[in-house]
DNA sequence: AAGAATTAATCAATCGATTAACAAGTTATT
DNA sequence: AATAACTTGTTAATCGATTGATTAATTCTT
C-alpha cells in the first residue's frame, strides 16, 4: 500500500511538472509567434521605407503587403513614426558590437584593424543594402530631429571606432602623421555609399546592374575590399609632405 | 509749309518709333518680371523640396512660402512633377559645360586635368548644396522613373568626362595600369556626397557645423581639395602592384 | 468570464488638382 | 475710335482621393 501511495504522490508530481512544461512551451512558442509576427511587419516596413521614403511610403501599403490589418501597425507600434523607429530601434544591436571587438585586438598592427573593418564594412553594408538607403536618405532632411539624431547616434559609433584606429595608428607611426583623418573616414563611408546607394548611377559607371547579387557577392564585393585597401595604404602609409 | 508737313511726318514717325520701343521695353519687362517669378517659385521649390523632400514637401507649402496661390504652381508647371521637373531643367545648362573644357585642354598633363576637376568639383558642388541634396535623395528611391532617368542623365556627363581623363592618364603612362578607375570615380563623388548631404554625420566628425557658409568656405573647401588631390595622387602615382 | 489580439468601419485632416469668377491687357470688328 | 471678343494672370473655393489614426465590435486565448 505504501509503494502505492508513492506512486500516486510521484505521478501526480510528475503530472504536475508536465503540464508547467507545456505552460512554458506554449508561452514560448506564442511569444516566438508574436515576435515573428512583429518581426515580419518590420521587415516589410523597412523594405517599402527604403524604396518609397518615409512620406512616401503608407501605412496602408505596408500593411497590405505584410498581410495584416492596418491597425495592428498602431497597436504594435504606436504610429507611424514609432514603426520606423522600431526598424532603427531592432538594428542597434547588431551595429553596437561590429566594430569595437576589432579596436581592442592588441595583437593586431593599426593597419591590420583598418584593413579588417574595411572588409568587415563591405561585407555587412552590402546586406543591410536598402537599410542603409533608408538610414542616408532621411538623415538628408532637415527637419525630423528626433529620428535624425537617433540616425545620427548609431552610424557615430562606427565612426569613432574608425578614428579611434586611425589616431592609434598616427601614434604609433604606422601611419603619417600628416593625414586628415576625419576626410579619410568620409572617403571610406561615402565611397560605400556611392555605390549601393545610387544604383543607377553607379551600375552605368560600372556596367552592369549592382542589383544583381551574384555580381555583387562575386565581383563588386572583392573589388571594392581591394580597392579600398590599396587607396587607403597609398595615402595613409607614404610621405605625402613632398606633395607640393 | 513743306517744311512743317515735313516736320509733322517726321514727328509722327518718331512717336511710332516710340511708341514701339515703348512696347518692347514693357513686353521685355513683363518677360522678365514672369521669369523672376517663375524663377521666385523655382528657388523657394527647390529649397522645400530639398529640405523634406518629394513626398514631405506639399504644395501649399510652398506656394505659401513663395507667397503666390497654390493654383498658379499648377498654372505655371501643370503638377507638382512638373515642379519638380522644372528645377532640374533649370540646371541642366549650368551642368552641360562645366566640365568638358577642362578635359579637350591639350596643354594640361592628366594629373593636372584630374586637380583641376577636383577644384572645380568642391568649389561648385558646395554651392549647390541643397540641390545636390535634392539629387541624391531621389536618386535612392527605387521608383519614379523618368525623373530618375533625367538625373542620371546628367550626373553621368561628369561621370563620363572624369572617366575620359583618367582613361587617358593610364594610356600615357601618368597614372598606374592597374589603378580601379571606376572605384576612384565613386570615390570622389562619394566622399563628397558624403560631406555635404549628410551634414549631421559630418558636422560631428569635424566638430564643427559644416552648414557655416563662412566655415565651410574658409576652412572645409581648401581643405578636402588638398586632401582628395593628395589621396588620389598617393593611389594614382604609386605601383601597387606590391600591395601584397 | 477576462483580457489580448484582430477586424471592419469610420474619423478628421491634408493631399494635389480643378473649377469658376474676376482683373487686366490684347486683338478683332464695326 | 469705340466696343466686343479673346487671351493671360490671379484668386478663393471646392473637388475627390488618400493620409494616419481611432473606434467599437468580434474572435481567440487563457
Amino acid at each position: 500500500m505504501l509503494i502505492i501511495k508513492r506512486l500516486t504522490q510521484d505521478c501526480n508530481e510528475m503530472t504536475h511538472s508536465i503540464n508547467r512544461l507545456i505552460n512554458f512551451v506554449q508561452e514560448k512558442e506564442m511569444d516566438k509567434d508574436k515576435i515573428d509576427k512583429k518581426d515580419h511587419i518590420l521587415d516589410v516596413a523597412e523594405r517599402v521605407f527604403s524604396d518609397l521614403g518615409f512620406d512616401g511610403a503608407s501605412t496602408r501599403m505596408i500593411s497590405g503587403e505584410a498581410g495584416v490589418n492596418m491597425a495592428m501597425l498602431n497597436y504594435y507600434f504606436g504610429s507611424k513614426e514609432g514603426l520606423f523607429l522600431a526598424i532603427f530601434e531592432r538594428k542597434i544591436a547588431s551595429f553596437q558590437t561590429l566594430l569595437q571587438n576589432i579596436g581592442n585586438d592588441e595583437s593586431m598592427s593599426s593597419w591590420d584593424k583598418l584593413a579588417k573593418c574595411i572588409d568587415n564594412y563591405v561585407e555587412r553594408i552590402i546586406v543591410n543594402n536598402c537599410f542603409q538607403k533608408l538610414i542616408n536618405r532621411e538623415l538628408t532632411m532637415s527637419k525630423r530631429s528626433e529620428l535624425t539624431d537617433k540616425i545620427t547616434q548609431i552610424l557615430m559609433l562606427n565612426v569613432v571606432e574608425i578614428k579611434k584606429i586611425l589616431d592609434d595608428g598616427i601614434k604609433n607611426k604606422i601611419f603619417a602623421k600628416d593625414i586628415d583623418v576625419q576626410l579619410v573616414i568620409a572617403t571610406i563611408f561615402g565611397t560605400k555609399n556611392y555605390i549601393v546607394n545610387t544604383p543607377n548611377i553607379s551600375s552605368l559607371l560600372l556596367g552592369h546592374d549592382i542589383r544583381d547579387e551574384k555580381y555583387l557577392e562575386e565581383k563588386i564585393k572583392p573589388r571594392v575590399k581591394v580597392y579600398m585597401k590599396r587607396l587607403l595604404k597609398a595615402y595613409l602609409m607614404n610621405d605625402n609632405d613632398n606633395s607640393k
